[in-house]
Parts: structure tokens; C-alpha cells; sequence
DNA sequence: ATTATCTATAGATCTATAGATAATGC
DNA sequence: ATTATCTATAGATCTATAGATAATGC
């Protein structure tokens, strides 16, 4: 029944990713710890070893998934180096995002419930918001530090608001009429001013 | 034990407006229906005699929630008639709001949670979501009804993720300065074309 | 010998129901 | 007599822990 060192930190590692999959899914209270523990093959006695509790595991997942997500955005920069934004706004606002909150952005599929989650869960959480806040001030328009900061904090707050509502309406073409209206706010961004 | 067939229709409008509260401040999975009853001041047996099931109670608070916030839209227009966009933003985006989760807006507060709730919940919002999406795009600028309408549901999207993201972090400077850059790009879109 | 995992369970919580109670309204 | 509410509880689920098991690593 014991495993080596080494499996024992890949199980970690692997109770971290799928847990972090399954809250952005299904959220905090959608998932137990004998859920994560039966998707990774173990058994829920076993979870205890590897973290304190669910609210441990839950801040540890969530530092996870903004890590991920963060790492995607600058995959996002880099493909498309000659209008960054809208590249980024393309794919996080496309309906293959909107269909697979697992693997995509943290605050969209959690955002409400971070703010009730305790102290750890949101301090991670906000670490991961400023790390993205810091990477899209870099790529925006704009004269001043300040002034491109300003339109990153607005330009993140279109991107989240929009895929939230397009993940909520149960209307498909409202859905994509929704992402589309972001698409375009943010295209048209650099013209401003 | 037995009330009045008035004073039962009553019970009935303050279980809707307690729950309606309560989930928003809590998510639907923090509130349980003996939490919501024993706030109203009755058992939670008595609960089944006025609701299917929680299901039932969650997507007709929706209902509710979203007529209030609706409501509430059309009282921030009214009271700005000249400049109403701006008058909605400084409103929406005020700490007021943002501590204020069980009286404010529903898609900031409980977004994330719909989308993983069930048809009528889901329906309750997007008919919630339909109104505000019209009463924004009242008052948008833009030569055409599409392109008032596509302001609408940006400038919407980023009220909503504007309120979220300020709600998530745990920094208070942080916090103000998204719902200052919010406020700004909202108030700064007229020019905007 | 140490320790990662498993088995079993305690204790708490939650939805929903059945039957009792007592006040309304015909 | 009808019925809105209350009491009590069944059944399910969830977090966390204690002790057993068996493979690793000194």
C-alpha cells in the first residue's frame, strides 16, 4: 500500500491539478475531498497526508489554477505579438473557454465564491489577480504607467464580466452575442481615447 | 399554530425575500433551508408547504433578486437623467455595493453559481440578465440599435466583472483602485468611436 | 523501522417527509 | 372541516480521525 517518495509527490501533484479542475467545475462545495481523492485512484483516508484539510487544499488549488491560467496568458501574448490584446480577448472569450471552466480562468468560474472562502484561498487569489493585472498593463495602450494600468484593470474586468454572463444565460445565441459585444469593446480599445 | 390565509402569503414573501439575501451573501450551497426559515422566525419543517424544494426557492429568489436589481437600474437612470451611464457605474461600482452583496446585484454575487445550477434557476437569470441588457441599451450611445446594444452588454460585462473582482481580492487599495479604473472607462466610453 | 495509503467510523449537517397540533374560515 | 405550521426523524452526504496494513529506504 505505501509508495515511493517519488510516487508519493506525483499523487500530490495530481490530487492539486485534479481538484483544481473539479472546483472550477463544479465549485468549492460541489466537490468533496473523497471526490478529488476517487478521480486521482486513492482513497479518502489517505487525502489527510497530503493536506491539512479541504479549505488547505483548496487555497493550494486555487494558487494552482491562477498559475496555469496566468502561464496561458502569456502563451496568449506570445502568439499573436503584433495586436496582444485582442488575441487574448479571442481566445479567452471563445466559446471553447466558455465550455471548459476546468481548465480555464479561475476568477470566471469562481470568482463569487472566492469571496466568501477563507483567508489563504483569497490570498492566493489575489496574488493570481495581480500577476494577470501586472502581464495585461504590459501589452496596454496608453501614455502613462497609470493610465495603462487603468485600462488593464478595465479591460480584465470586461473580459471575466463577459464570460461569467455567457456561462450563466441559458440562451446560446445570447451567449455568443455576449462574447462577441467583448470581443469587439476590447478590439477597439487601442482606437480610444 | 395554524396562521391566516394573508398572514400565510406573507410568510411566503419574506422566506422569498430572506432567501433572496441570504444566498447572494452566502452562495446557494452556504444557506440551508432551516437557516433561511429560522430567519423568518419560523421551523423548517413548514418550509415544504411553500416550496417544492430548495431548487424551487433558489430559482424563484433569483427571480426576485433580479426584479429588485432591475428595479434598482431604473432608479439609478432616474436619478442621473443627464448623465445616466455614469450615473449607474458610480453607483454599481461603489464600496456600498461591494460589501453589500445580499442586496446588490445578482450576477456579481452569485454569477459563477448559476451556471451550475439548474433550468429554472438558470432560466430566472437569463430573463433577469434579458431586462438590464434592454434598460442599458436604452441609454447607450451609438447610431444604431445594434451598436447601443453591443455597448450595453460590455459596458455590462464590465460592471459585473469589475464588482466581482473587487469583491475577490483581499487588498482594500487594490479593490478601490478596480472600481476607480472601471468607473473611468465607463464614464469615458461616449467618446469612445 | 518508517511511513504512505487504506479501512472503518464518529460526528455534524442537510433535504425531505410523516404525522401531530391548533387556529382559521366556511 | 380544513390547513398552515410544528415536532421528530429517515436517509444521504461530508469532513476529519484512529488504527491497521504493507511497501519503502536506511
Amino acid at each position: 500500500m505505501r509508495v515511493s517518495r517519488e510516487q508519493m509527490a506525483e499523487n500530490r501533484e495530481r490530487i492539486l491539478e485534479t481538484a483544481a479542475t473539479l472546483f472550477r467545475e463544479r465549485g468549492f462545495d460541489g466537490v468533496g475531498v473523497a471526490d478529488v481523492m476517487k478521480a486521482v485512484g486513492l482513497t479518502h483516508g489517505g487525502f489527510y497526508g497530503h493536506f491539512s484539510s479541504k479549505d488547505d487544499l483548496a487555497a493550494q488549488a486555487l494558487g494552482r489554477a491562477f498559475g496555469n491560467a496566468n502561464q496561458w496568458l502569456e502563451d496568449a501574448k506570445a502568439a499573436e505579438p503584433a495586436a496582444p490584446l485582442q488575441g487574448i480577448a479571442d481566445r479567452y472569450l471563445s466559446p471553447l473557454h466558455r465550455d471548459d471552466p476546468g481548465h480555464g480562468c479561475p476568477v470566471a468560474a469562481l470568482g463569487s465564491d472566492i469571496a466568501r472562502q477563507g483567508e489563504a484561498s483569497r490570498q492566493a487569489a489575489t496574488e493570481g489577480a495581480r500577476a494577470a493585472i501586472a502581464s495585461l498593463s504590459a501589452i496596454m495602450p496608453g501614455e502613462s504607467e497609470e493610465e495603462r494600468r487603468a485600462a488593464a484593470l478595465a479591460s480584465y474586468a470586461t473580459l471575466i464580466g463577459a464570460l461569467v454572463l455567457s456561462r450563466m444565460v441559458e440562451d446560446k445565441a445570447l451567449s455568443e452575442e455576449i462574447l462577441a459585444a467583448a470581443r469587439a469593446a476590447l478590439g477597439a480599445k487601442p482606437a480610444e481615447t
